[in-house]
DNA sequence: GGAGTACAGTTCAACATCTGAACTGACTAC
DNA sequence: GTAGTCAGTTCAGATGTTGAACTGTACTCC
């Protein structure tokens, strides 16, 4: 994919996931390993060629690590790396803004719980809730 | 786009914003009104056209309105509306994988404290944090 | 009043990517 | 030996993207 404005991490991410396709594949793996045709199954209506290309950047960018689990004929299945669980939290937020705002009858919960979740800012230093309105994109130099 | 599974959240909203530039979009106008040419000019390396269309999308949408701000020559601007501000979530999970993950000198702060802030997962009914290894993706019937 | 500039796009040809369908090659099961 | 599975690859045609140039309206300056 193109590299563009490494600068900004929105534009950098998009680099990777900003395609049709790219975020289906994550949001599926997030579930557990996956064989190449389960992956095909799942993220309906991927042509094998994209998926295997995308497969590719993935693993090359350290987000999903392929393993094989059969030596002859040779067969693989991917995985999610650290990484690439992290990337759970985008797939969540299109999830969440989908469920309120797209016509779709899936939603995020919480297993414990069983209540629906939404993706919010949070500050880790001060252990609390960011509203919206008060987060901002910066520069290191403002820092 | 293309219309697919609707019944899934994050297909359906990535049948809007799935693409190299429309999140960029999203992410200049989350810091208010904006022209064509300032967006031209913030969204580095945007062709007109792909503006052009990407705009005419998001409004269709609702997730952007169009203001003339001027009558002859006509000359409009461009806001989020209350649906497009939602996709900040979206775009700070975005940034916030990029600034761990891929090189950028950017990152998401919280205005009052100053800090940097996280995207997570939040059950407002128990009013807590919900770890990610615990959210699923459910279908309406499971709830 | 004429030249130059700004703005908000549109048009167009070249190029790149995506799509769907068919195919490959290694193996297993019957 | 025939059929089926799996993990992809190949290919032609459709679709989308890119960059450059262009359009029309109006403003500004001399």
């Amino acid at each position: 994919m193109i590299q563009r404005s490494v600068r900004c991490p929105v534009a950098a991410t998009l680099d990777l996931v900003g395609d049709r396709w790219t975020l289906l594949v994550v949001r599926d793996l997030l579930r557990g390993r996956l064989r190449f045709s389960e992956l095909r199954a799942s993220v309906e209506g991927i042509p094998p060629a994209i998926l295997s290309g995308r497969l590719k950047a993935l693993e090359a960018a350290g987000v999903v690590v392929r393993r094989a689990y059969n030596e002859r004929p040779p067969r693989s299945e991917y995985v999610l790396t650290a990484k690439g669980h992290r990337l759970g939290v985008v797939v969540g937020a299109l999830a969440n803004w989908g469920e309120q705002f797209a016509e779709s009858d899936l939603a995020l919960v919480d297993n414990q719980c069983g209540h629906g979740v939404n993706v919010i800012y949070h500050c880790p230093t001060c252990e609390r809730t960011s509203p919206r309105s008060r987060v901002r994109i910066v520069g290191a130099d403002a820092r």
